[in-house]
DNA sequence: CCTCGTTTGACAATGATTGTCATTTCGCTC
DNA sequence: GAGCGAAATGACAATCATTGTCAAACGAGG
């Protein structure tokens, strides 16, 4: 697959923040590329089954995707504003889970961690 | 403001894990209670907005709900197979989420973090 | 230049959530 | 108890992101 898959991921590249499936189609069809909303959304869901861009829930339950930089465990620190995207990690997070969880009994464990708040910039 | 509001609290109580809107209409109704649809969103909203309930998303954008015992800060330990759900606090999270946000110039900082995994019972 | 399996995309379908608006109910006053 | 205005209710329609469908377009290999 080619020239759809390297415009999706290119306008992943492109953002600088986490952005949703429709906002990612119109910026492409803006930058002259044109793909289908059906097509944006298989490659997207592709490209986070295969670990490759993170996703997550907006407030009001929209899907939002951002290719990240880092390959291992991290999570972000988003600017409710602008969208700016800072990747973080946080062991003291990850220990937390794993123990809270062991105390209850809990198998299989996993976690989202997410922080919102203001840039500085939009301050 | 009566009836179908105390319908709605008591589905809360009675659920010991988060529930989606649906699911809690389905329940009163089958406990009798007769309420609209619409009406348990609206209470939902109402009881959520006023902080005594909290919600939060699962992996496909479904709003969940649920009557929280602590009335402040916590967090949640979901079994995603039964739904079951163990509040836990979190300092180190807390406290975590404060510095990180503060070292990248945020302002208004909130967070979220969720734990899932399957309980002692499920596994 | 053909052929076959994959990819694409216009369109319809789904499903949770929200808006609408006429009807019902509640709290009050008489 | 009757009357009344405001708030609440609920059946139904509308919205909107996302997913399914399926025929047409594409691409690699012969």
């Amino acid at each position: 697959m080619t020239r759809q898959r390297t415009a999706v991921s290119r306008a992943l590249e492109s953002a600088d923040g986490f952005q949703s499936a429709q906002a990612l189609h119109d910026a492409m069809r803006h930058a002259g590329e044109s793909v289908g909303l059906t097509t944006v959304y298989r490659h997207l869901q592709a490209l986070a089954d295969a670990g490759e861009v993170d996703v997550l829930r907006t407030a009001d339950g929209e899907a939002v995707y951002r290719r990240c930089l880092a390959d291992d465990h991290h999570h972000h620190l988003v600017c409710r504003s602008c969208g700016t995207t800072v990747e973080v990690t946080g062991p003291a997070v990850e220990t937390w889970a794993e123990q809270v969880a062991k105390k209850h009994g809990f198998r299989d464990v996993t976690h989202t961690v997410e922080v919102f708040g203001t840039c500085r910039d939009c301050g």
